[in-house]
RNA sequence: GGCCGCGUGGCGGAGUGGUUACGCAGCGGAUUGCAAAUCCGUGUACUCCGGUUCAAUUCCGGACGCGGCCUCCA
């Protein structure tokens, strides 16, 4: 009996509906989502857009094979914001010394806290200073096509240059204009044109240009990095709900114009954003947490949070649902968390391989991920698959280890680290002696030590084994 | 004002035109020297008002509430 792999469905917004998703080369199947702009920890929310499109990633090398996908996350690392931040915190360097330093240790800092989620790293990270004369080409394409002009020291992108702007936002110029928050800058011929080129003055960090040396602007860099790495066209497009509008709007206006295609990216997914404690996350409530807050202090909740936590946190709501980010939320995937534990570890006892490819996972499971990333239903059948891994007559079946091993694969597909803890001597020490006064009947020294390793973040199960001998497992708490 | 999305039991959270989601917490039990872990059992639900339908939590319309975008933003 053979079982047809479940087919891949992605929710594009370009066309607001869920569709099997056909890649345009099953051998190289192409993936961009837009990284972080290196001037400050990433806060969690940055952290769920990682969570997400690795996920995707990872669902999508299990289906392909992992040699089959190229996912590219850019780092962003022009930016005035970045100046800014250079200027504040290194006003005794000179300005460009003072930017490599910020952007170095922001990256640094972010590959460190999204590892700690569980995110593997993408195929190319490509920064936007490494591809300055990508982005040049471009623009001098769109003026050479006539969708971009020369004015006021900047080059601009022509909207009206491009009969369906606004496609996937869906909204036409004359809503944006409705709003009248578009700022007014006289020398646009139309107010929703945006910057490809801006001048730098003396003290802005800049590159030299046909157009006077400047730096570029937001939307260029990936468009132009896109291409280099993926092409003109490829699969898939991913970013937060909030690059929509204008990001992920003009990237496609300026891809599409330069090349004359009829997409940039063929599906367009977006992750939805998270409030903390029923509140938008923002620094003057007081309620912004960067992922190194979540992991490394007591800043949220009063303790540390492992990144696998975090991450099944993430998980347990769809990815385009918005979620609210709370104490009781996190407390909830730290019992789920330990449940699963036990049982991954319990796999890993028997040795089996952790590869991808060699091993399939559970189908129902696997069914939910493919449907639109559904991890709420994934997480669902792994409480399925516990259960039934409980079960005293599967138990006594060669399946059971097979069911284990599909378990385990589940598990590495979501990107749920798991990994065993280890004791010093000195605690096998106290645990041999604790065994020790229990089959002494010393219930009061065995109570003792058992306080004693609690105090320590230890905890003890005691249990009897086939032949009835007392036994004790150990469980570090987190 | 324009555009987009959401409203499910104490909490988290899928899904479906008619049938138990599931989990966390709680409660009861088994087990245990006591625990812990584990197992078994268990209650509470689909914002409101219309419409379509034999039948709506599920489709359509409206109201109310919440969130996002339109300005840097995951």
């Amino acid at each position: 009996m053979t079982t047809a792999k479940p087919q891949l469905s992605l929710y594009n917004t370009l066309t607001r509906t869920k569709a099997p998703f056909v890649p345009m080369d099953e051998n190289n199947v192409r993936l961009y989502a837009c990284g972080p702009t290196v001037y400050d920890f990433a806060h969690i929310g940055n952290g769920r857009a990682a969570i997400v499109f690795d996920l995707l990633f990872r669902l999508l090398r299990h289906t392909y094979g992992a040699e089959h996908v190229t996912y590219v996350r850019n780092i962003t690392d022009v930016d005035d914001k970045i100046n800014a931040r250079a200027l504040r915190d290194h006003p005794d360097l000179p300005l460009n010394e003072a930017i490599r330093k910020v952007t170095e240790t922001t990256a640094a800092q972010y590959q460190k806290d999204v590892a700690a989620l569980g995110c593997l790293e993408p195929t190319i990270q490509p920064r936007a200073t490494e591809n300055i004369a990508e982005m040049q080409t471009m623009i001098q394409r769109l003026l050479d096509k006539g969708n971009a002009y020369q004015a006021g020291g900047e080059v601009l992108f022509a909207v009206d240059s491009m009969p369906d702007y606004g496609q996937l936002s869906g909204r036409n110029l004359e809503d944006n204009l409705a709003g009248a928050r578009v700022a007014v800058d006289t020398h646009k011929r139309n107010p929703a044109d945006f910057v490809l080129w801006k001048l730098s003055s003396e003290d802005e960090p800049g590159w030299d240009s046909p157009w006077g040396r400047g730096r570029p602007g937001w939307h260029i860099e990936c468009s132009a990095m896109s291409e280099r790495y993926l092409g003109q066209t490829f699969d898939i497009h991913g970013g937060g709900l909030d690059l929509i509008f204008p990001h992920h709007e003009n990237e496609i206006a300026q891809s599409r114009c330069a090349h004359g295609s009829h997409a940039m990216a063929n599906v367009w997914m977006h992750n939805g954003f998270l409030q903390v404690e029923g509140q938008k996350m923002s620094k003057s409530l007081g309620n912004f947490f960067t992922i190194h807050d979540l992991l490394e202090t007591n800043a949220f909740g009063g303790r540390k949070w492992p990144g696998e936590v975090l991450r099944l946190a993430m998980l347990m709501t769809h990815y385009r649902e918005p979620i609210d980010f709370s104490q009781r939320r996190l407390e909830e995937a730290l019992r789920i968390n330990e449940k699963l534990r036990r049982w991954a570890l319990a796999a890993d006892e028997l040795g089996f391989e952790p590869d991808y490819d060699r091993l399939s996972t559970n189908s129902d499971f696997e069914a939910a991920l493919m449907d639109d990333l559904n991890t709420p239903d994934a997480i669902q059948s792994l409480h399925q698959q516990m259960s039934d891994l409980s079960d005293r007559e599967l138990q006594s079946r060669p399946e059971h280890n097979r069911r284990l091993a599909e378990f385990r694969q589940s598990l590495r597909l979501l990107g749920i680290k798991v990994e065993a803890d280890t004791v010093s001597p000195l605690v096998r020490e106290q645990l041999a002696a604790r065994l020790a006064a229990l089959n002494a009947k010393n219930f009061a020294e065995a109570d003792r030590i058992r306080n004693e390793l609690a105090e320590q973040g230890i905890a003890l199960m005691d249990y009897k084994d086939e032949t009835g001998q007392r036994q004790t497992k150990w469980e570090v708490k987190r």
